[in-house]
DNA sequence: GTTGGCACTCTCAAGGGGAGAGTGCCAGCG
DNA sequence: CGCTGGCACTCTCCCCTTGAGAGTGCCAAC
């Protein structure tokens, strides 16, 4: 395995820079031949074959067989990642179409998911995964209640996690909707900022009334299992990739995953507790699935509840440096979303 | 093409409708003797051969090459849902569970178009596109404003078409959260019942009830765009399909066209006029992509604008009689709900 | 009308070069 | 002492061939 405490040569390091570059824009393996062409390097291909042979021995490198090129090991993503890649931004104009769409999108969480799920696959053309924070309780910031019968009512909530809920309440009691209209009044200033607890203390002036805070406290517990279906898009874009072609059971799994809303169980929950951004190179995921595959996970959203999360999946051959920053604005941007708008309250 | 108007014998008839319940089961071309020994018929493989022959000669089974079994054409198959498949339904503790599962859901006709979806596709192992039908135009039927701070509001519009909009609604005047209710209140009776065009022509106490206004108006417009995003479910079922296996290229459209939430387009509009279920095989289909695919179409909710739809989407070799039953079944449900949950406004 | 027999055709999987691509190493050179 | 051109070696990939297997189509007989 070489000496991982020693430090490699700069020429060294530029040339695993560009095999890791080369390889993750091609998808093919790398030449000795093809990188002093390309790159226009002063020496001749006998060097860069020397050199690549050290690289391989220390293990950033490897090869698929005796006559193919050299494909960047797990150990070499590794270090393009926290030592070559550099830190990159997102372009001006990017970050302002983006923070624009948000702003027109529909104001609650999952819908804020749902866009930057489509957003990030499409500009990076790999799979995204975005899931809103879990609450551990919902607490009420706006009871409405609207007729439909006598009998029945829609209840909207909308509560202080950034949500909003809906549910069908049968009414006991027949209830014109002037009344109904003076009981959600009434009712508003008694549950404002409770909590499924909390509401179910609340006295009742009726039955009717006593359904309702029923069937919200029913729906304030009910919506904290719910809520946080993560969003996912990009499938496309991933089992496209050249990776996928040569598996098909693999492709299929992960299809499979996704149809099912599943791939949220790739995410280890440890990447999420530290808080910063993290990148899982190959073996570092849990699933064998993942194998060749990186995660780059950016949480957000810890001040309101478990933290969700913004994720990038695609081969360990993906763009580190566009997705990092991508999946570190993005995490920035539903923050900043949810401290404006349901901020105040949290 | 043999005499299409000539009855077919009834022996021939059966033959057929073993060959493609066969191949239906297995996906793999039926050969005289598997029919022979499989079911046990008293003649022998070169009787089978024969009407085989006839049956292929009169264009209901093909060959993919001399020395395979026989496989269904399109007009075999067409002629086996018209005549051979006879009427099934699915089973009452199925419908029960189903059944039970909408009433637990959320009172929005998206919700229920995704739990069909999910439901559906779970249970026939083929892609389902569950889309709510399109109304032509909103109408308000309650107009919530809360406040997020001075210059922000939620906007929460409920219209008469089954749906919740939520908006973002940046105020010009500072605005403290009393007084938007007092606006809330004193517009609501202005605007009930009002489309987004009528909506425009309610005079503005001042430039926050303008911009409110404006952005209703908006919204409502919008929306009509908007709704109706067809729930998708079921990829990884089908993609599974040994048909799909053969064709990588194939499966990576159908992916590709899911993931972009596309495959509405696949339901050809024509399907959906005359009301009534219909199954598309094979050529009947508009696009190439689905050449060897067949589409079960269920229209339902025609009341309320231009009606949506259950589809389902699978093999030729799909299982035609669970298929059917299963999104006759839905539709009408679907039907049901909003019948009782929306049907006293629409 | 039905049957067994048989030749015929086509697919599919396995095996065998030949071309091509790259490396590893070595001897020589600045 | 590091760099370079040269060359043998290895491995993949593609194409071709070959043989086994599967089913049919047809025919002559019942």
């Amino acid at each position: 395995m070489g000496s991982s405490a020693m430090a490699l040569s700069d020429r060294r390091e530029s040339i695993l820079q560009i095999v890791i570059q080369d390889y993750i824009e091609t998808a093919t393996p790398v030449a000795s031949r093809h990188v002093v062409e390309r790159y226009a390097l002063p020496t001749s291909a006998a060097t860069i074959r020397h050199e690549m042979r050290l690289l391989e021995s220390e293990g950033y490198l490897t090869h698929p067989h005796t006559s193919a090129g050299r494909v960047p090991s797990n150990r070499g993503y590794r270090h393009f990642v926290q030592s070559l890649m550099g830190h990159a931004e997102l372009g001006v104009a990017e970050q302002a179409t983006v923070r624009h769409q948000f702003f027109q999108a529909a104001p609650a969480v999952d819908e804020w998911a749902e866009l930057a799920a489509n957003v990030l696959a499409r500009s990076l053309g790999l799979l995204a995964v975005v899931a809103p924070p879990q609450p551990q309780r919902l607490r009420v910031r706006q009871l409405e209640l609207i007729s439909l019968n006598d009998l029945l009512a829609l209840m909207i909530v909308v509560v202080q996690e950034a949500r909003v809920i809906r549910q069908l309440t049968p009414l006991p009691a027949p209830c014109p909707p002037e009344q109904l209209d003076a009981m959600a009044h009434r009712l508003n200033s008694d549950v404002n900022g409770h909590d499924a607890d909390t509401v179910r203390t609340v006295p009742a002036a009726d039955a009717d009334e006593q359904a309702v805070l029923d069937t919200l406290a029913r729906v304030l517990d009910r919506d904290v299992e719910r809520s946080g279906a993560a969003s996912i898009a990009g499938l496309g874009g991933v089992v496209g990739q050249p990776e996928f072609h040569a598996e098909p059971e693999r492709s299929l799994q992960l299809i499979d995953l996704v149809d099912r809303q599943a791939i949220t169980e790739l995410v280890p929950s440890a990447a999420l507790e530290e808080g910063g951004l993290r990148v899982l190179i190959g073996e570092d995921n849990p699933s064998d699935l993942l194998q060749d595959c990186s995660l780059v996970v950016a949480p957000y959203g810890a001040a309101y509840g478990r933290a969700g999360y913004v994720a990038i999946i695609g081969p360990t051959r993906m763009n580190y440096s566009r997705s990092v920053a991508a999946a570190r604005f993005h995490s920035a941007l539903l923050q900043e979303m949810m401290d404006t708008v349901y901020g105040g309250a949290a």
